[in-house]
Order: structure tokens, then sequence, then C-alpha cells
RNA sequence: AGGACUAUAGCUCAGUUGGUUAGAGCGCUACCUUGACAUGGUAGAGGUCCCCAGUUCGAAUCUGGGUAGUCCUACCA
């Protein structure tokens, strides 16, 4: 084996292995387990969050898989019907082609192209990550069999009146030409104006102010409203405005949605292109003037001299032009939420159109209750506020979208306007009897990408077939996902699952957090502050590093900033860390729910990590290969005290890693891994195992027992490792397992370790406690004495008990090795010592004499700082054991370990004032 | 406006049902190339647990109020 770990020369190797041999697919009995992947876009690429995402289900698949259970990781990708179309518009676009132009069967012909051509960059990037999925199970939202789930789903809920075609207010991109939900919309402040105009009274002198921020919607103003008890506007309700431009007269009405205290009180109504004025002119039948085209600019609506003109110019028209006529009455500034599109970044218009709706209040209400009786529970739990919340205010879905790529709508017209939904023309004409000469023309519009994700977990497992999956794997066991995808993907998905199945689509949904940058801002392309996992696991040079951040930038000025920062914050670039080192990363953060910075130092760390795991076997494999390693349970084999301890600590990390996953806290199983491989197993076990087998005097059953406990209980953490760092494990044990007397193709589908009581050994633990307690405490006096290292002492032992002497007959190999001693002399009671520097372990004195060695003022100093420390404690337990009512009403049991803190304090401090007494007379 | 979350060492974060000497990693200081590992070892320094009040024998932990920050939902023209 190398000195260093090598990432790079195994991943690969493993990977195709594993992956040739098929241990990715279900194997195993009736237990099953099984995961969703929530499907990345299939052009995409992967970024920090689906690292986060998958590395989390891979532990847990691995995890379950090891374990025994019939595992499923269902794979596949999204067809993200805006997303990608844009992509290939926008390369269209720089071949001088449009959309348009080439027609809509041409154009799809060209997505399904881009898809063929880029659509493995995602997954080959999942498989860089060790993912573990059954990739001969992957779907894809436009195969067949999910294309036929979901005309299904739509003509079922159209027959049952659960989606329904209707007219009305949509949030209209102008860009893209096409409707989209409210949750594709987002809404931040930004600085504008409020204009204030003046609009006549029809018929007489006066007028009334309107305040408005968007002035152009004024040429398609129905009314005036005011507030019913404004008592300054009682006697114009019911009668006219003047609308300035249009020549219209439109009423005054009263309608208590009216703020009486923003403003004049008095507001424009402009039913077709606000959504509060819709509201309200339905309630009091006002005229919707559509004023405005596909694209936003003014139709024929309007009086001549605006028609044709872009939204924007036609709002400093219309002002210029009120202006003109003394109508303005001021203008201020103002800040408001501007409502974007979250693809197009475009200012979103409320648009009348027909369009395709999901009646989702309806299918909510089981949706609710299936979270409130714990058929599905949220963890965190608190998320399960966050989806009530939104799930009992929900609003019908709006499902059409004017693009060409997606799931068309399976509906057809004829020419006076009746819809047909069916699973084809023919059908339709058949249900229907329709004449072979009746035109019939099938809607052009195709479904929201989150229509067939929202029927993910089960049309991947083949319905409406009944198929043995379906059986075997639903409902799936969790669903591990963002935050940011609550409302889009994971209640719809159970409110059309519910529907569907009448079963839960999964038990759990497990919530992690958004992955930040080191200063805690959200990675984006356009901050320039984005890493790739694949750049961690490989390295990147700093060029190429910059040059990736400032690809495609617009603005020089943006590209510059970040070209300084990038430089800044890695001026040797990106070191390759590893796979395993950037999972072990990823676990380590993912604490309960709440968002985490990537802190490139962690890596580092995690890297350092593998490195000492690397080491270690190299150094088990020294000692254990070719030699007897007692693998055979009948073997005459006799266990160490460290033998012992060491199996022991092991058991507790088993269940503690068992809890932690149960309860999937990743960063505490990464965290009781860590501690217990490097801190007791590297730290303690291999520096006790080199006395035990260098020891000539050692008996053979002894040597073999400590060879056969470093190579098993070392196989044994490599198991259990495996599903946070699968490729170092693999390579390791392939070493490891055989001298453990074990032999298999892969790590993979080894039974996971299960912790067993009977091992726990509590005076092994307690022996061992003693052990690193002198040796810490000589180390500690070698340390502030500054003794060189490699000066070997004679330490005494004073005051012990039976115990001590017992501990020190039975250690005094360790003892010597570790800390580094000539000799160790047990000093009767009362017997003279020479003067020392001390260290206290429970009642007993470790003396390290200071002839010689010992700096009297350095020791004085640290008797001091000592002594300071216990006569704190003392105090704080003194105060408690002095106040009464402590004694009264505390537990018996905290009462009493008080008081046994009281008694050994107080002896720790006399005896260290009798050490300073000493130290003072030299 | 409503709601959620967060505040603990220089930095990133743990801290289960109230009882610890408040922990880890990174960073920092000193010493050390000892036959697995300098991507290492040993030792050490470093904390007003955001503030105020309350409950309690006892609060980082529970309650109320405040401050600061992050986010979600809704939205006043």
């Amino acid at each position: 084996m190398e000195k260093t770990f090598q990432p790079a020369a195994i991943e690969t190797h493993w990977y195709e292995q594993w992956e040739r041999q098929g241990y990715f697919a279900p194997q195993g009995g009736d237990n099953a387990y099984c995961i969703m992947i929530p499907p990345p876009n299939v052009t995409g690429s992967l970024h920090m969050g689906h690292g986060f995402q998958q590395t989390i289900m891979d532990a847990l698949i691995r995890y379950h898989r090891m374990a025994g259970h019939n595992t499923l990781w269902q794979v596949g990708t999204d067809h993200a019907g805006i997303a990608t179309q844009m992509v290939v518009e926008r390369k269209l676009d720089a071949e001088g082609v449009s959309r348009q132009e080439l027609g809509r069967e041409a154009f799809i012909e060209k997505v399904w192209e881009w898809k063929a051509e880029s659509g493995g960059t995602i997954t080959r990037q999942l498989r860089r990550l060790g993912a573990s999925p059954d990739w001969s199970r992957e779907r894809f939202t436009m195969d067949p069999g999910l294309s036929h789930a979901v005309q299904e789903v739509f003509i079922e809920l159209y027959r049952e009146g659960l989606i329904y075609r209707g007219q009305r207010l949509v949030n209209w991109d102008p860009a893209l030409h096409t409707a989209i939900s409210d949750l594709e919309v987002v809404s931040e402040e930004e600085k504008g104006s409020l204009w204030h105009f003046r609009y006549p009274l029809a018929g007489s002198e006066g007028h009334l102010v309107v305040a408005t921020t968007r002035p152009e919607t004024m040429l398609g103003d129905s009314a005036v409203a005011v507030h019913p008890e404004d008592e300054r506007y009682q006697h114009l309700i019911g009668r006219f405005i003047e609308l300035p431009l249009t020549g219209r007269e439109i009423p005054i009405i009263a309608d208590d949605y009216v703020d009486r205290d923003f403003g004049t009180g008095c507001v424009k109504i402009t039913p077709a292109h606000d959504f509060n004025d819709y509201d309200m002119g339905k309630r009091h039948g006002l005229p919707m003037i559509n004023i405005l085209t596909d694209d936003a600019t003014l139709n024929d609506e309007v009086p001549e001299a605006y028609r044709g003109m872009e939204r924007f110019d036609a709002r400093s028209k219309v002002v210029a032009d009120l202006d003109a006529l003394g109508l303005l009455d001021r203008v201020e500034d103002h800040t408001l939420k501007v409502p974007r599109g979250d693809r197009s970044g475009v200012v979103i218009e409320p648009y009348l159109t027909r369009q395709w709706y999901v009646d989702a209040r309806a299918m909510a209400k089981p949706a609710i209750a299936a979270v409130e009786t714990g058929s599905i529970e949220f963890v965190p739990r608190q998320w399960e506020n966050t989806y009530f919340a939104w799930m009992r205010d929900i609003q019908d879905w709006c499902i059409s979208r004017q693009l060409w790529w997606g799931h068309r709508i399976p509906a057809w017209y004829d020419e006076s306007g009746n819809i047909y939904v069916g699973a084809s023309e023919a059908a339709v004409r058949q249900e229907h009897g329709l004449d072979s000469e009746l035109a019939l023309r099938q809607d052009d519009d195709v479904l929201d990408t989150w229509f067939s994700s929202a029927l993910w977990t089960f049309s991947t497992l083949g319905w409406p077939e009944d198929t043995e999956e379906l059986r075997a794997f639903h409902p799936t066991s969790v669903l591990v996902t963002g935050f940011d995808i609550i409302f889009f993907w994971v209640a719809r998905m159970i409110m059309m699952t519910l529907h569907f199945r009448k079963e839960v689509p999964f038990h759990k949904v497990y919530v992690h957090g958004l992955v930040r940058d080191a200063e805690g801002q959200k990675m984006s392309k356009s901050k320039g502050n984005v890493l790739d996992p694949i750049d961690l696991i490989d390295g990147i040079d700093l060029e190429d590093l910059v040059a990736k951040r400032t690809s495609g930038m617009m603005q020089p000025k943006l590209a510059q900033r970040v070209e300084k920062a990038t430089r800044k914050q890695f001026p040797e670039g990106i070191a390759a860390y590893g796979t395993d080192a950037l999972r072990f990363t990823f676990y380590s953060l993912a604490s309960t729910g709440r968002d985490i910075k990537f802190d490139i130092g962690r890596i580092e760390g995690y890297r350092n990590f593998c490195n000492k795991i690397w080491n270690a076997a190299r150094y088990v494999l020294m000692n254990c290969e070719g030699e007897d390693c007692g693998t055979g349970d009948e073997d005459d084999v006799e266990l160490g005290l460290a033998d012992r301890w060491i199996i022991s600590q092991l058991q507790s990390t088993e269940a503690e890693v068992a809890r932690t996953i149960a309860s999937y806290r990743f960063d505490l199983a990464s965290q009781a891994l860590y501690e217990f491989i490097w801190n007791q197993y590297c730290d303690w076990y291999l520096e006790l195992s080199k006395p035990a087998l260098q020891d000539e005097a050692a008996s053979p059953q002894a040597r073999r027992g400590t060879r056969r406990t470093l190579i098993r209980v070392m196989e044994t953490w490599l198991r259990l490792l495996h599903p946070f760092m699968p490729f170092i494990t693999e390579e390791i044990w392939q070493n490891v397992a055989p001298l453990a007397g074990k032999r298999a193709d892969t790590i993979m589908l080894q039974p996971y370790p299960v912790a067993d009581d009977k091992a726990v050994d509590n005076a092994a633990n307690a022996d061992i406690e003693w052990l690193k307690g002198v040796i810490v405490g000589i180390r500690t006096i070698r340390g502030e004495m500054n003794i060189p290292p490699a000066r070997t002492l004679t330490v005494y032992l004073r005051n012990g008990d039976n115990k001590d002497q017992q501990r020190l007959g039975e250690n005094a190999t360790f003892l010597k090795k570790l800390a580094r001693l000539e000799a160790i002399e047990w000093l009767e009671p009362g017997a003279e010592a020479p003067a020392a520097a001390t260290a206290l372990v429970g009642a007993l004195e470790v003396l390290v004499p200071m002839a010689g060695l010992i700096d009297k003022k350095a020791e004085l100093d640290r008797l001091a700082r000592e002594v300071q420390k216990v006569e704190n404690d003392l105090k704080r337990v003194e105060g408690k054991l002095n106040n009464p009512a402590f004694i009264d009403r505390a537990p018996a049991e905290v009462v009493a370990k008080e008081r046994e803190k009281l008694q050994s304090l107080q002896q720790a401090l006399t005896k260290l004032h009798e050490q300073q007494e000493t130290i003072r007379r030299l």
C-alpha cells in the first residue's frame, strides 16, 4: 500500500466493479426498504445541494442494504419543461433559428437530441459520488410508461371533476409566453414610484386622487373604489369618473377591501390586470378590460396612441400624457414587491386566459389528514407546520403551460369549442361517437413538470399496471428532500398518491438544509461562489476555477469581482480531496434541518481522516500479514485488557451509529465513527498493541489475541463505516478481511455490524481509563515542564489502594512504553519520596522526580493553576451542599454525588497543598 | 402583517428527559521526524452559553419579554 491515501486511484475502479456486478439491485427478503430519488433535471449538472442529498440517501441505502433489507433506490431524471426548453431555445438562438421557425415537431426533436447529448452528465456525476441506486431501473419522466401514467391520471381526474378548464387571471410570463403557477413567481422588494393621478368627476367639477404603482393599467380601469364607510366619499358612491385618455366613464363603487388610510383612500380598479381588482370586479360585475397581448405590449383595447407599445414605454407615456393634462398630482418614491418569473426573471403580468386547473382544495383534505394522523412524519417535525399552513389555504393548481416540451394535454376540441378528454384522438372519437368528418384539434399546451413528478413514487414502479415492484416497495420508506420543494413536489405527491393509490407515497420526509458558501450566502452562478462537488473530489487549479466561475458572465465588473474573491479564497486552487472525504464532510454538517455553511477546512480535515484510516490499515497489515492471527473461533487465544477494551468500545460505537442513523442524525453518526476510529482505535489501541506484540515474554496466545483483535475490530469498523465512506472501506477491506477469515467480492453486501451487549466490558473500560489517567498525567508534566520526549523517566506511585497496585502490576509494560518510563516504583504509605511533580489519578499520586528535570518555578506555577481550578470547583460544590433547600429537594443520588465530589476535591486540594509545600522547601 | 428557525471558543458546529469540570473539528501556542501516518504525535491556551426578567434546590437547556440575523407565506393600490 502507498504511504498516503490516493483516492483517484481506487474510486472509478470500485464503482465500475460494483455497477457491473449488479450489487445495486434489490436483493433480500420481504423486509423492503425503498427511497425514490428526487429526480434531477435530465440536462442539468450536479451542484452541492445534489451532492449533499445523494450522499445522505446513499448512506441510508447502503446501511439498509447491508442490514439485510430488500433495498431499492429508484433513480431517474425529470424533463424539467421550462428549464430544458429554455436551454434548447437559447442554443437555437445562437444558431439564428427560432423555435417558431422550426415548428413544434422539429423543435421537440431537437430537445430529445439535446437530452441524448447532455442527459448523461448528471448521472455520471452521481456515480462519482459513489451513489448506489439501481441503474437498471432508471426512469425519465417522459418515458412511455411514465407518460402513460400521466395521461391516465389526467383523464381520471377530469372525469371526477377534479381537473377543469377555466378562464381566470393567471401569472403570465411575457418572455416565455406561458402561464406559470403561484409557486413559480418570486416577489422581491424593488424601488419604484407611487404615482398620484387626478381622476375628474363626470358631469361636475372636482376630481378624486388615486394612487398607483402601475400607471399603464389605468387604460384598463373599470371603476374607482372607496371604503363604504369613508365619510369623505359617501356622496360620490354611485357617481362616475371620466377616465382620462380613454374617454370612458367608470363608476365609483364602495368595497370594504379598500384601506381608508392608504393614500387618498381611493383605488383605481383594473380587474383584468390585478388579482385583488379581479376579485372586486367579479363582486361588482365590472367589465374585465384586457389591455395586453401575450408579449405584454398594449392591444387594441387602448386608444390608438398606445397600441403596440411595450408595457414600460406605455407607462412613461401615460404618466407624461396625464402630466400634460395637468392630472398628475404628485409622484412619491415607493418600494414595492415586484413579481418575477423564477425562470425568466421578467416581471409577471396577471393576465386573463383559459387554463387547466387541478381542484387542489378537494385533494388537500386527505393529504392534510395523512400528516395529522402521523401516517407521514416530517423530520424535523417543524416542517409539518409549513406544510399545514400551505395546504389549509391551498389555491387551485394551474397545470397547463404554453410550452412544447412536456406531456401534451390529452384534450381535443371541436370547432364549437366542445372538450373531449381521452387517451388519443381515436379513443375520444370512439367514446363520444364523433363523426370522422368532425375536425378535432388537440390542446396545444403541455402539463406543468410537477404534474408528472407528483406521480413519481408509483409511476416509476410501473403504475397503472399492478406490478410486483409496486406491491414490494410502495409506500416507500423515506423521502429525502430540501424544504424548497415541499410545496412544489412533496405536497403534490402526497395528494396524487393518496388519490390514486389510497396509500401514502412515503412514511417519512427527511428535510435537509440548503448548502451555502463559507459566508452563508446562497451559492449561485451570478454570485460566482458556486462550488462544484466534482472539483472537490478531483481538485481544480486556480486558473480553471476562475475561468469556470466567470464564464458566461455578462458584466465585466462582476466577473472581475468574482475573480478577485476566488483568487483570495483559493490561492492554490482546490486540492483533490476524494469522494469519501467529501461525503464525510456532508454527513458531519448534516444536523437537524438547518442550512449548512460549506467550509473548505472541514473537508481537508476529513481528507486527513481518510489518510489516518489508510495508515492504520498499513500498520495492521504490517503486523498481521503472514502471522498467526487466530482467525478460527476455536483457536487458542488470550485477550488482553486492551483487546477487551477496544472490543467493548466497538459495541458502544455500533449502538451509537445505529441509534443516530435511525434519527437521521448523520452528523452524530459521523462524529461517533471519527471519534472511535481516530481517538480510540488509532490513538490508544494501536499504541497499546505495540508493546503487546513486541513483548518477547508474552504468550503466543496473547499475541495471537492481539493480532486477532487488531484485524477483527478493523474489519468490523470498516463495515460500520462503509455507508459513509464507500471507496476507502472497500479498498482496505479487500486487504484486511481475508486475514480475519472473510472473503467476498465486495464489502457492500456484507452484514452491517450490530452491537453485542455481551461484549461490553465495563471492567476493561475502567482499567483503561485508569491507565490513560496515569499516562496522561505523566505526559502533562512532561509537556509543561518541557522534559524532552526522548528522555526516559522513573516515576513513583504513592497512596494507591490495592486496586491501583493490581492495575500497576498488570499494566507496567504499557505504562513504560506509552509514557516512556525507565522504571515505576510503588511506594508504601508513609514511605519517603523524592521531590517530584505530581499528577493525581483519583487518590493515587503519580510522582515525577524533579532532580535535574523540573524547574521549581514552573512546577509551582502549574500547581497554583491546579489549586485554582480545584478551589473553584470546591466553592461551587460547597455552595450547593450548604444550601438546605438543595439537600431537602434535590434527589438523593444527586446530593450523594455532590458529597462524593466534595470529598475527592478536598482530598485533591490537600495533596496539592502538600506538594506546594514540598516544592517550596527545595 | 403572520409564521418558522438561528444566536455556545477566533471560525464552523454538537450539547437528548434541567444536575458536565460546557464539548468536537479547524485555527492558534510550545515541544517532537519515536519503525502506520508531519494529511502525523504529545501537551496547552481560548467561553459573560445574545440581553433582561421569571419558574426551580439547581437553567446553555424550561417560560415570558427584548435585540440581532436568516428564511417562508401573504400583501396596500
